[in-house]
DNA sequence: AGCACGCCGACT
DNA sequence: GTCGGCGTGCTC
């Protein structure tokens, strides 16, 4: 036993808010800083991460201190850079201590005879060189490499601009270093093709992480990482909890993208994170975009990043050519246009014009590929009695029911499904019709018009893990697909030379999403998409196609996506933003209150937002701070749970984090049925 | 997150 | 009578 008996901090794996204080006097040896180690919690045992000894005086008199059980001497001592990152993510996004470390474990525990047996999760490839960069991309990568330590750099280019080149290029001059690099990417464009692309570069210097790979799959990448077998990893957002030793560069590409912002337990945004650990570990951190968030961009106006532009396509690749189409013009003029045409075309479905409809037939007819985005799964959006007006909804969110295959109603919010019965339930006299458009609409009204067109639909319904993805992938390679319908999933990361032209089947779905970023998100994915559209054509050939169909032509990402406009989209938005203080100008923190129970939801969220106008009036720190409610979430109950929220706006993170925290310092002001959760700069307002 | 405790409905 | 459903509370 050690002679002398001291205190610890200990981060326990358990939703505690404090970090909890042991003792060593059952240790034979003093656990290190950094040093995971086994704790009794209650009943239970649980891991807890040594924060480094406890001064006395913090003790306090009302729990008796037990002693750490074991130090798990499996893992190697965090580093005090990386302890730091993971305290400062507890205390920015309000998250217990434990929890947070907790993610920076593997899932497993290490194999002990694990033979490092050939992982198919990165491919053997036949190496390939780097290739020559155009001036433009040299010069970004002269720049960065010149820089040493922390610093944050904004690569702005248009798809096709070569972005993922300069990255390679970058990492092969940190690896030349002796040092390792992160690449973060979305989960959805983790894609064979992207992984392929690294590992013919950089072979088996390469370890991957994404949710797909099993427990034992993700054990064994992460320690390839912290063994240092591996000097690249390429991840989804959770792969920045990797302890990855020795860090000289990490990459975020697709900074704008939404899905960086986790929206449950910790709700961090990965690019903010990732920057945190550049400052951390003081290491250049690159953010790539064709469409910056205008939180980057206006960093990067203000200095506070490096800005690099890149204005061309690589190897003279052209831009598609851009047509929206009219809807509200269309429906006053469709009859004539069609009594014209009565010869050539069959009658078309209401979502679709004629020039979508020719489009498409010329594309089949040279053996090209289209896609047709929309950002609705299902048959129909809802189905409506026209009798009584009686809609199916969901009894356990407030939400109308989608129609799927004409067969069910489900809940795009929860698991509730029912067989669809075309009888109203309410008035027993009317049919129950379908209103609205889905993706499975979009397919059977196709096959119809093109029976000899081979279809596929990539949407949550028909493809549910990565390997479908992937067969799905393979299929457009192999040219076996004519017309691809999907949503989101579609306009992400995907690459395929035959595929010339690209539909919104209508724009409008995200136009009017109740949401201040709907504008900026509508303008990312409309650009994203288009340039999915005949990426490898060159300058002088036929370029690729993008037809929108919309009822607002007006609209101002749609105006401004047409012209490839980003710049003057950006300062148009930033406007906007600026004149109600909206990000990135003001802060904002959400609160939400949820119960099974109405009644106590009401009256938490009152007593909540009481308490916050309470605290604002006596400090006059918080005097600048908006307070917004509280009010109804826009999805006001969701599986059963209702749901308010309140809204705190302010100009500094700071004090509305303070803030934050004072409010949330007694919660026995709730009944124990409501939960409270805090989301930290939320993403979307649902 | 677990795990215990405690309070109500169903069954050998 | 007890078994076990889950709502509630606590963890140095």
């Amino acid at each position: 036993m050690s002679s002398v008996s001291q205190l610890w901090k200990i981060a326990v794996d358990a939703p505690i808010k404090f970090i909890l204080t042991y003792s060593n006097k059952d240790l034979e040896q003093k656990p290190e800083m950094g040093q995971w180690v086994q704790v009794p919690l209650g009943q239970r045992k649980v891991p807890g991460l040594c924060l480094g000894p406890a001064e006395e005086s913090q003790q306090k008199e009302t729990f008796v201190v037990k002693s750490i059980h074991s130090i798990d001497s499996e893992y190697p001592p965090w580093s005090d850079q990386f302890l730091g990152w993971l305290e400062w993510l507890s205390n920015y996004y309000i998250h217990p201590p434990g929890l947070v470390a907790a993610l920076a474990l593997p899932p497993l525990r290490k194999n002990p005879k694990s033979k490092t047996r050939k992982s198919a999760v990165v491919p053997e490839l036949e190496q390939e060189n780097s290739l020559q960069l155009n001036d433009e991309q040299r010069v970004v990568v002269e720049k960065i490499s010149k820089v040493s330590g922390f610093s944050t750099h904004l690569i702005f280019g248009v798809t096709g601009s070569g972005k993922t080149e300069i990255y390679l290029q970058l990492l092969e001059k940190i690896l030349a270093e002796g040092k390792t690099g992160l690449v973060l990417v979305p989960e959805i464009a983790l894609t064979p093709q992207l992984i392929q692309r690294f590992a013919r570069r950089f072979g088996d210097q390469i370890a991957v992480l994404h949710s797909q790979l099993t427990e034992r799959e993700r054990t064994n990448q992460w320690w390839g990482i912290v063994e240092g077998r591996k000097k690249i990893l390429i991840g989804a957002r959770s792969a920045l909890f990797c302890p990855i030793p020795n860090l000289g560069l990490i990459v975020v590409d697709e900074e704008h993208e939404p899905s960086y912002k986790q929206d449950e337990k910790l709700k961090y945004h990965g690019r903010d994170a990732a920057i945190m650990l550049g400052k951390f570990m003081d290491c250049p951190v690159l953010l790539g975009s064709a469409t910056p968030s205008l939180e980057s961009w206006k960093n990067a106006l203000e200095g506070k990043y490096h800005l690099h532009q890149l204005k061309n396509r690589v190897a003279d690749r052209s831009l598609p050519q851009f047509t929206v189409i009219d809807f509200k013009q269309k429906n006053s003029s469709q009859n004539d246009s069609q009594a014209t045409k009565k010869t050539t075309a069959p009658t078309l479905p209401f979502w679709m014009s004629l020039e979508l409809y020719e489009a498409l037939g010329q594309q089949l007819e040279k053996g090209d590929q289209s896609a047709l985005f929309l950002n609705r799964r299902g048959l129909a959006q809802m189905v409506v009695c026209p009798a009584c007006g009686h809609t199916r909804e969901c009894p356990n969110c407030d939400i109308s029911l989608t129609l799927h295959a004409n067969t069910h109603l489900i809940c795009h919010y929860c698991d509730y499904h029912e067989n669809f019965k075309t009888l109203c339930p309410d008035c027993k006299e009317g049919e129950l019709k379908p209103l609205g458009i889905g993706t499975e609409l979009v397919e059977s009204d196709l096959q119809k018009l093109f029976p000899s067109a081979r279809i596929a639909r990539a949407d949550r319904d028909e493809i549910q893990n990565r390997q479908e993805l992937e067969a799905l992938i393979s299929q457009m390679e192999k040219g076996e697909i004519d017309f691809l319908i999907g949503t989101q999933m579609i306009a992400k990361g995907l690459d395929f030379p035959k595929l010339k032209l690209v539909a919104f089947v209508l724009a409008d779905v995200g136009f009017n999403f109740p949401d201040f970023r709907a504008t900026e998100r509508s303008f990312q994915l409309l650009t994203q998409m288009s340039g999915r559209s005949g990426r490898h054509i060159l300058a002088g050939e036929t370029p690729g196609q993008v037809l929108v169909q919309t009822y607002n032509r007006e609209h101002e990402s749609l105006v401004r996506a047409q012209k490839t406009d980003y710049v003057g989209f950006a300062e148009q938005e930033l406007l906007h933003r600026k004149a109600l203080n909206y990000p990135p100008y003001g802060r904002l923190i959400c609160f939400r209150v949820q119960s099974a129970k109405l009644g106590e939801a009401q009256e938490s969220i009152k007593q909540l937002a009481q308490r916050a106008q309470a605290l604002k009036a006596k400090y006059s720190a918080y005097e600048n701070l908006e307070i917004l409610g509280p009010a109804e979430a826009p999805l006001s109950r969701i599986r059963g749970q209702f749901r308010f929220h309140l809204l705190l706006k302010g100009a500094q993170a700071r004090i509305l984090n303070q803030f934050s925290r004072q409010v949330l310092s007694d919660e026995k002001w709730f009944s124990s049925s409501v939960k409270v959760l805090v989301d930290i700069d939320p993403i979307h307002l649902l």
